[in-house]
DNA sequence: ACTCCGTATGAAACCGGTTCCATAAGCCGG
DNA sequence: CCGGCTTATGGAACCGGTTTCATACGGAGT
């Protein structure tokens, strides 16, 4: 190839013009000449020329860039999301700079530096739940983000997302109109999730307000991946006093319920209600299918997106986005009437 | 806050040093004194400066961050890849920037001038197939890339995946060898897909090897979702003269075939044999448990990554790299004896 | 005491864009 | 015919790191 990488230098020396000429050709600025214009793009295409966002971005201070640190996007749940904010972005000049934690806060941190450290014009966090001095390493540097997952008006910092309490509750009141009173309760995780301990309390709160019990070892918390669920589910299924219906507050969990009653015979319906939180793809699909609460994911992280993109333009954007959840009544949940009263 | 970012100028002066030395200590140079360099470590981080990467990356040509397009995050397969690319690179200092194509080439085409506008210091493009204006340029502008999917030794460029022809065979000898003579193809859409390409082929070699005939509509040409795949196994089913198994390309498409068979209350494998490529998380959970090529998704991206961040530290590595699958059975495949003989 | 050398540090140019400011040309009204 | 305004363009500083080259210093060798 040719000795060294061509700048803006070059194209303007070749189209007989100054840089800052290029420069304002690249930009689309009103004040160049069509005639001006012209040529220099002509140049331009003809040697496949492309700016350096590198030397743009250390002129201009920002990057078109946002970056995001999920735990993994090796759940379709997280994969959802990146991929529609990905999308999204693209279609608005910008680009995604993933990073992924592992569900390690500590991890997570580091992350988030090395993203700062990138220039990123923004970030997207999940959750509204982290560590004092993340949140004052983002102040100090001036890097906006955003919360998405849970619905937070109560926090300094925007958010977007559902109302995890309410999601919880609803899901948990579902079963409570069945006519179900044994109702076990299996959790994801809570330590720095507020997302799952928002749903948590929700179910329990929906207990507590039918005045229904839940017995200590009704309620299970649970490991992130599938097997983790399916190994919770089995304890939950050698239960000698079993409940006759569970919450689950992610798909996920609901699915390792599914499957490994399926495994043990146990049939769902009419054995034990299953409902779940999230509704991945895979909901509809599972046989039988599972009644969960409908999170549009992707439209989460799309106003998530469209939030920054916004504000980093200057908008003033509400602070606070709430999105809708709905219970999808499928076929993991019945009346214990059935079962029971046979 | 303090009206303007602090840069290591700043640092300098305040541990008293110049921003030479500042720069040494920070890329960890042995020629510092150790009082000096502990002088300007404590100043860094009491001030919690964070050098500025894309400064960096303009001074010394190098981004230290990996590009890659794949057509979508929301598909398991590529969900997968993702995340052992972005682990692997993170734990090598590397950053993954992502973009999505949508299955479009124009689209990747525009992706990958984006990606290389913003100097990424190589790319992970899926498969070899790609327009030779792309691979021009590319050339054109130094990025080196690796192709990820197809092992493709004749290929110029480095690629590193499995041999899909033999993939491809290897499924359908399967089922050739517990007997069937009348068996379907499913595949995605082989247009720009080399990988499609080659396992459709080595099926078809498996079938005109074994003098079995693959009659025009026992083929069918498959879309990239799951509803897709649906929809095509429901044409499949309303077939007359219907194989007695399939062979799927992807386990996306055997999972339709699986789901749809379920629906309309045909047993697998009694009257349908179903074999798919790829072995997702899903395959085996799904009821009954899928029998497919096993393809160590995650170890074709790490090895990928592994190339790439070897050979742009100088190393001499292999251009190409073939990784092994193997055949998995479980329940989705018995010989056609089971219903015939009946 | 003097040269020679290795080590620690500083000064300044450079990476490739952007943008402020200056300048020049063209046009209008008085 | 000239001042003043608008528009098109060029020159040069600047963004925040890195790196080359020069310099200063201390110690070893003779």
């Amino acid at each position: 190839m040719n000795g060294k990488r061509l700048g803006i230098r070059d194209i303007a020396r070749l189209a007989g013009v100054a840089p800052a000429t290029v420069s304002r050709v690249l930009n689309g600025q009103k004040l160049v000449s069509e005639e001006t214009r012209r040529r220099v793009e002509e140049v331009i295409r003809t040697l496949d020329y492309v700016p350096d966002a590198t030397a743009r971005a250390l002129s201009v201070r920002q990057t078109k860039t946002i970056g995001t640190v999920v735990p993994t996007v090796d759940n379709a749940f997280y994969a959802s999301g990146i991929s529609a904010a990905q999308k999204y972005l693209a279609a608005n000049g910008y680009t995604l700079l993933l990073a992924t934690s592992d569900y390690d806060p500590e991890l997570e941190f580091e992350q988030v530096r090395n993203l700062v450290g990138r220039k990123v014009d923004a970030l997207i966090l999940r959750g509204a739940d982290h560590s004092p001095v993340l949140l004052q390493f983002l102040a100090g540097h001036g890097v906006p983000w955003v919360a998405v997952g849970s619905y937070s008006p109560q926090s300094p910092f925007p958010s977007v997302g559902i109302d995890n309490h309410a999601a919880g509750f609803r899901a948990c009141t579902h079963l409570i109109d069945l006519g179900h009173r044994r109702i076990g309760l299996l959790g994801a995780r809570t330590g720095n999730n507020d997302r799952a301990r928002g749903r948590v309390r929700g179910a329990k709160d929906a207990l507590a307000g039918a005045g229904l019990p839940l017995p200590e070892h009704w309620v299970f918390e649970v490991g992130a991946g599938l097997d983790d669920a399916r190994q919770t589910a089995k304890a939950l299924l050698a239960e000698p006093a079993r409940p006759t219906a569970v919450v689950c507050t992610t798909d996920l969990i609901a699915f390792g319920v599914v499957l490994e009653c399926a495994r043990s015979g146990l049939s769902i319906p009419e054995s034990l209600s299953v409902i779940g939180i999230g509704d991945l793809e895979w909901s509809r699909h599972i046989q039988p299918a599972l009644t969960t609460i409908s999170i549009p994911t992707k439209e989460v992280w799309r106003r998530a997106c469209d939030f920054l993109v916004h504000s980093l333009a200057g908008g003033n954007v509400c602070q606070h986005f709430e999105c809708g959840f709905e219970l999808t009544v499928r076929e993991t949940t019945a009346s214990p009437a059935i079962a029971r009263s046979a």
